[in-house]
DNA sequence: CGGTCGATTGACACCTTTCAATACGGGTGG
DNA sequence: CCACCCGTATTGAAAGGTGTCAATCGACCG
């Protein structure tokens, strides 16, 4: 039984831009049926020319690319409320593939139907414009971050992201959220190896400002975190929601 | 003297989408001007709130974004046809800045027209969508080189990218093409030191793969460059020209 | 209970960074 | 016209952060 974006649990969240009626109307037509998925299942393929466009709308996953030599790049993870396939909806197809990290529900959308979108719904076409950017931006700090922090800085930086983001979902209860990912992927993400990034979550933990084990990341003082990532600690911006 | 859209030089790139003749008429009445611009004359800054958008249509310059710690990331080179403030144009703000590198010419279009664009244009719309997802593409690449590449792959990978744009522009004449940029600027852009890229680079030139001094960049044979990269060597993809 | 997967640890090798010094060309003021 | 300064490019040597190799451990599963 498919959620109605009426009641759509993330926009509960004030990380997103709030629907008009009409945006609602919208998307209850564009969205076709919902996905629901084991962990581990890949969702989008790189190279792949999926018919079909996805909000995740319960659990994570993660965006990666394979590269010849083997080794694999997590571009992000993926968060309720994540757009997933709009690079295939306008360039033809995937540069990268999606999997899921946990279970996952997504919301799917008919590819056929964004040209539609674009046609009469100038405002959301340009809020699916937004959210590109808002993607842009993002790998752009995590060029920066793989580029220029050390090991320490980088993992303080991405588990600060990553509670933020938690944070503005009402992910967290009792400074902890869930985080249902392998050293491996976080390794991944930030261009270090599984043995540096195990060392270097271990020191994080000795000095107490962060604890991620079992899939459960507990951060007690985010700022501090923050602090040792030398990062601008600004509130996430609002984006839209598909 | 601004340059009419209809004559404008990039068209005649084989990598740019073609514009039907409305398209030319629209973009004719978008384009409010011309800049020209010397050698690091700043175009935005991270943060400012633009009232203006640009495409480049002469010159080169780059992306950046300053860390905290004082280092540079430089996110991507700007050439001829890339597009200037869309992060701007959406968020709100440019999150990095922009620079020349070289002289350069800009077109220049009002950020309030923006919004009459994706009322009254879909197509064009569809078409800076586009443009953003070229983007994230080419950040996730970058990306997944910083991360997952050695220096010497890393610098073969950026000589290549570097190669098969100028080619595109009809930048290349007898395997060489202007780079007009800093061995600090390569450095910054692929999360290595001033001197190991200038090791590097001495290696790429011994090796006689590639050759970049002066401000020239000289490769003989670029398959060979990108075999050293261990990329896949497609051809770039065919991008939309605002 | 054997087998697999993810997390941990210790030791060591090595790729990169950092530190320093020199070289070279262009611009400027004496 | 030349000395001087500054930005960029080069090089050599040493320090250090990360990667690789290997082995162990615990949890889960058929």
């Amino acid at each position: 039984m498919a959620t109605a974006c009426e009641h759509c649990p993330l926009r509960r969240s004030k990380l997103f831009v709030e629907h008009s009626p009409d945006d609602t109307r919208f998307m209850e037509r564009f969205k076709v049926g919902e996905l629901t998925i084991n962990p581990g299942t890949p969702v989008l393929m790189e190279g792949s020319n999926s018919p079909q466009l996805f909000t995740a709308l319960r659990g994570m996953g993660l965006r990666y690319k394979m590269l010849q030599n083997g080794r694999r790049q997590v571009l992000n993870l993926v968060f309720p409320g994540d757009f997933i396939g709009l690079q295939a909806g306008v360039m033809g197809e995937m540069q990268h593939s999606v999997e899921a990290s946990s279970a996952m529900t997504l919301c799917v959308f008919d590819r056929a139907g964004l040209w539609n979108l674009f046609r009469s719904q100038p405002e959301r076409a340009f809020n699916l414009t937004w959210l590109a950017a808002v993607e842009e931006h993002f790998l752009g700090e995590s060029l920066a971050t793989v580029g220029q922090r050390g090991a320490m800085e980088a993992m303080a930086w991405a588990l600060t992201k990553i509670m933020q983001r938690g944070e503005a979902l009402g992910m967290v209860e009792n400074r902890a959220m869930p985080l249902p990912y392998r050293q491996q992927d976080l390794a991944d993400a930030l261009g270090l190896s599984l043995v540096h990034t195990n060392k270097t979550l271990a020191k994080l933990r000795d000095r107490q400002l962060a604890n991620w084990r079992d899939g459960l990341l507990i951060v007690n003082d985010l700022k501090e975190l923050a602090k040792l990532a030398e990062m601008d600690f600004a509130p996430l911006p609002k984006r839209p929601l598909m």
